[in-house]
DNA sequence: GGCTATCATTTTGAATGCAAAATTCAATGG
DNA sequence: CCATTGAATTTTGCATTCAAAATGATAGCC
């Protein structure tokens, strides 16, 4: 009995997209994106309604996103939106750290000049959006940075399980309103993550990553608690 | 809108258990524990005969082991037991490898001194299945012995995170047939990690919980190729 | 007036049914 | 004899249906 395959096949990605993985995908994006608000029950009729399918695809979906934790499954009662708890988000981040971590230190071993140019690319636009304030596109860029960095792993587990966290606290990380200051210390950090990138030193890269992540999210969450203080 | 949860409810988990988790767990189980050929194909009409459920929790149960990585589902024609190519068995591996570093990291410090001295057990109960050259025991005690380590991590998403991880690999894992030199070994990695753990030693017990696993799979790798070759 | 108990309605969990795609197998032609 | 084609059968994807649990509403009671 082989167990394990000697070799990857090609492994040709022309597969035909499902009703069911389409759901899932559209719902995940609702999800992520914050459209559906977390602790709220989510009838299935409603989404049914809204995908214009039928409930055994939806819920097929819904068990899916069960199991990747973007929402709760109630028994007999129905599925709600994942609430993160803090706790829960302090789990994440920590894992995701390592995770980061390990990226740049693969990254800076695996990734083709080519991939490097690119974060490049991405880094400037993202600092032409710092210049103009635009939060949105710089988030968004920023993101791609880190994913692209993450990709240049070359490691697809490694993809694959930071993308189902990142999905779990995406919701909560575009709420950051940075402020002046921490913004422009996030940007002077992607400049030192640019440059142990380019000199492909591994150990700094790794470092970097590593920090920037744990700083960006203690900022986010002290301006987070500061809200909620205020609020009450 | 509150994203985030101020603090983490008592969170009961008496939730009664659905068809679907039942199938879920039960079927996970039979790929895990290698009873189900890796690379066969799964007609959802015997799985549901085996179960004696109708198709509709069985389909959900697919995806769900789908999205776990454990099958893969073909568009129009069925699921197959996921194999293994050597390539995602190394990247699983190092994405492994870093969250035991990072369990040893945080275990030192977070452990009760009751769950080391149950780990402490647990490695007794171990050395003892290595005297009687119990294999089947060992592994059993092994597994244990570093979800413990895990767990003590205080860290619930690092705990699933690695859980499904190790699901893919587990069955690989356990094909291993130690040579008496090897399996010495690792025993004695076994005697630090217990004594770094015992002295709360961070650093030490994440290098060495890491190299274990490095080593450990090293080998395997090892004879599973070599076995290849001698089969050819 | 407020509270509990009972019943109707809605919603979920799982089985069944139906159409489309894939697989099997036999027959035909080279 | 082997390859190819095409119908019969099986299997999958999704919708529909049915039963059980939960929710909501109404009436009765304190």
């Amino acid at each position: 009995m082989a167990t394990v395959i000697p070799h990857s096949p090609p492994e040709q990605r022309i597969a035909r997209r499902s009703l069911h993985d389409e759901v899932v995908e559209r719902l995940r994006d609702l999800i992520v994106e914050g459209e559906l608000e977390p602790g709220k029950r989510v009838p299935e009729r409603v989404l049914c309604e809204r995908f214009g399918i039928s409930r055994t695809p939806l819920r097929e979906a819904l068990k899916v996103l069960a199991s990747e934790g973007l929402v709760e499954l109630l028994p007999n009662r129905g599925a709600v939106v994942a609430p993160l708890t803090v706790t829960e988000l302090d789990e994440i981040i920590e894992v995701m750290v390592t995770l980061e971590g390990l990226a740049g230190m693969l990254a800076a071993s695996r990734m083709s000049d080519a991939a490097i140019s690119e974060v490049k690319a991405l880094h400037y636009e993202m600092l032409a959006c710092h210049a103009r304030a635009d939060l949105h596109s710089y988030f968004k860029l920023n993101q791609a940075i880190h994913l692209a960095i993450i990709a240049g792993a070359g490691n697809a587990t490694l993809v694959q399980t930071y993308g189902a966290l990142n999905g779990r606290v995406r919701r909560f990380r575009y709420m950051a309103n940075l402020s002046g200051e921490r913004w422009d210390h996030a940007v002077a950090e992607h400049d030192e993550i640019l440059s142990a990138l380019t000199k492909r030193d591994a150990t700094l890269l790794s470092r970097l990553l590593s920090d920037h992540l744990r700083n960006k999210y203690q900022h986010l969450k002290q301006a987070y608690q500061a809200g909620v203080e205020a609020a009450e």
